[in-house]
Formats: structure tokens, sequence, C-alpha cells
DNA sequence: GCTTGACTTGGAGTTCACACCAAGTGTTAT
DNA sequence: ATAACACTTGGTGTGAACTCCAAGTCAAGC
């Protein structure tokens, strides 16, 4: 498989396969004969992989670490395993901040509905300056 | 207050907040008669509520049109209410897309505490390759 | 009144994660 | 066999979000 058709299946430019495979997120991919890249099934689960990471906002270190630990082979697992459970951890303490956040914006939302309202009512001693309480 | 206590309060450096209030991400705030910043605590909210959006992710984009908006008085409160809609919904779904990744991990960390366990019975015939199951 | 240290501005520099480009090679269809 | 097109490398460019720097101002302590 040629890096178009990789990058048709996944939405990534070449440009950005081929740094991906640079820095090291993916294994290096065979070539054909005349030195092109040529994704088997495999090289196509790392670029999913690798994919599906970086969407989550895993760092590029992490993963490259974990590569260069996979390609090192079986004498590398505590270590992988021990990566992995530090970067879960990490995404789980980031989804418990987004959460704050995403407490916050809807009682935005909340106080919005009833401030909306409320302006409605009062068509007519308006000032127009914002009030405080709504920040 | 001067700009840095803030810092200390909030855990930023003067040169992020300067940043933040040349962009347009937290209102202009006020000076001493020597042009030295001085925060009131309405400032100081507009920062943490700043602080707290962008460790979420929140685009500098939209937060600062929310503060313009919120500048502009009451007459905006709708396309607030709207805006901050649309970025709740962009937070939820980047938070299903990290509980994707966050499962994968999950399943991950098992099948490296199986892999670990029969490793360690196994330790004669192992030949040191990567296993491409592990991926 | 002079040093010390925090602050000011405008502008330049840095890092990250790509994105783009030029020059050259290889492959395919007509 | 030649045009059209995909791919290669090495290097440069870009935008976001800071981060640092220089030159100058200002207030407080000795």
């Amino acid at each position: 498989m040629n890096i178009a058709e990789v990058c048709r299946r996944y939405a990534l430019t070449p440009d950005t396969l081929r740094y991906y495979e640079r820095i090291g997120l993916i294994p290096p991919v065979k070539r054909t004969a005349s030195g092109l890249r040529d994704y088997d099934e495999e090289d196509c689960k790392w670029v999913e992989f690798i994919k599906c990471m970086r969407s989550a906002g895993l760092s590029i270190e992490f993963l490259t670490e974990y590569v260069k630990l996979f390609m090192q082979g079986d004498d590398t697992l505590l270590q992988r395993k021990s990566l992995i459970l530090e970067q879960r951890d990490l995404l789980v303490s980031r989804m418990e901040e987004m959460q704050v956040t995403l407490d916050r914006l809807n009682r935005k939302v909340e106080r919005y509905e009833k401030l909306v309202v409320g302006k409605e009512k009062e068509l007519r001693r308006s000032d127009g300056k914002p009030d405080p309480s709504e920040l």
C-alpha cells in the first residue's frame, strides 16, 4: 500500500505520515525496490493507533518512547506497561479537569438562560451596561 | 494588586498575563497613576476563568470573542449564550474522543498484565522478538 | 540621591507540530 | 518514449501560544 492510500484511509497528509515516521512515532515502513514506502497492515495499525492517541492529546514524547521500546522486543514489556499506566492516569486527570470546566460552562448556560428571560421582561430601564454577575 | 501577586496566585508569568490582556483574553486592567497594572477582584476572576477555560483546551479565539461581547454589555447576552453552548458541545465531543482512547489504554493495560505473566512463565524459550499481538 | 528591584512597552525569539517547496527519481498510460 | 503524475529527500515556512529581551520608568529603602 502506498503512502497516498494510507493518507486517504486515515485522513492524513503524506507530509504528516513521513514526519511521524521520521521522528519515530511509527516504526520504519518497508520500501519497494525503488525506495517508495509500502505500508502493510501492521504499519496501518500503527498509524491508526498513533492517530487515536494523538487525538486524545497524548504527547509525542511518550509515543516515540513507547514505539522505541516496542521495537526492542519483549524485554521491555514492563517498561511499556508502566509508561501506559502513567499516560492513562495523565489522561484521566485531564478529563477530570475538563469535567470541571464543563460543569462550569453548564452552570453558565443556566445563568444565561435566566438572565435572558430577565432582560426580556425589563425592556424599559436597561442602561446597556454589563452586569458583573454574568461573568 | 500588582502583576506579581496575581502571577503567584494563579501560577502564571507576568509575560503570560500581559499577553492575555494584549490579545483580549481578559479585559483591560486598570492602572496606577504611574501606569502599573493594578488588578482588582473582578480582574482576578477573569484571570481564573480564563485559566480554567484554557486548561480545558477552549480556544483563544472563542475566549477573546466572548470577552469582547461581554464588554459590549447586555445586548450581547444571546450571542454569548450561543457561543458558550457551542463551546460546551465541542468540549463534550473532545471528552468523548478521549474516553475512547482511555478505554483503549485500559484494554492495553490488561493485555500487558497478561503478557507479563505469560513471559514470566516461559523464562526458557524466549527469543526476544516483539510479538505483534502486543500492539 | 543612589541603588535595587518591579514594572512598562515594543519587538524579537522559541517551540511544537506540522505544511510546503524544490529538485530529482520512478511508474504508468498512451 | 514522452507526458503526467506519485514518490523521494532535505530544507524552509507557518501559526499558535507563549517567552525573552532591551531600554526605559518608577517607588522604596538606606
